[in-house]
DNA sequence: ACAATGACCCAAG
DNA sequence: TCTTGGGCCATTG
């Protein structure tokens, strides 16, 4: 969309490496809209409406959690996905969460 | 311009 | 550890 927040969030989710996961709060806090968390959210409800498309499904909460997977086409296909790239998922809940989070404000301070 | 919405986050019980 | 309630703020109708 036209709208700037939206645009940044979805460039932003897009430099989210192949087998690495972020969270809503780390890429409002990132592009400066800390306590907007839930705005991050919500431009990822558009995020399957925007070219190139977005890798939704490398954004979770703080916790670790797919809260987003009923969003998808089908609710099993973000684990399916986040599975794929090698990322251990019991219970909607990534395991060992630390060591594939990635933060995005590395990839800023890099810029 | 106003009210409602939400793929979140934090604190308290 | 799990559940509840309030706050947050851009987008949408």
């Amino acid at each position: 969309m036209d709208s700037n927040f939206y645009n940044q969030v979805h460039e932003l989710v897009r430099l989210v490496p192949f087998g690495k996961v972020t969270t809503y709060g780390a890429i409002a806090n990132a592009l400066g809209a800390k306590g907007s968390a839930r705005l991050v959210g919500y431009a990822m409800n558009q995020s399957h409406l925007v070219h190139p498309k977005v890798p939704a499904h490398r954004v979770v909460n703080r916790n670790g959690m797919l809260s987003g997977k009923f969003h998808f086409e089908d609710s099993n296909m973000m684990q399916s996905l986040l599975e794929n790239e090698g990322i251990v998922i019991i219970a909607d809940k990534i395991q060992n969460f630390k060591n594939v989070f990635w933060d995005p404000l590395q990839e800023l301070t890099s810029i």
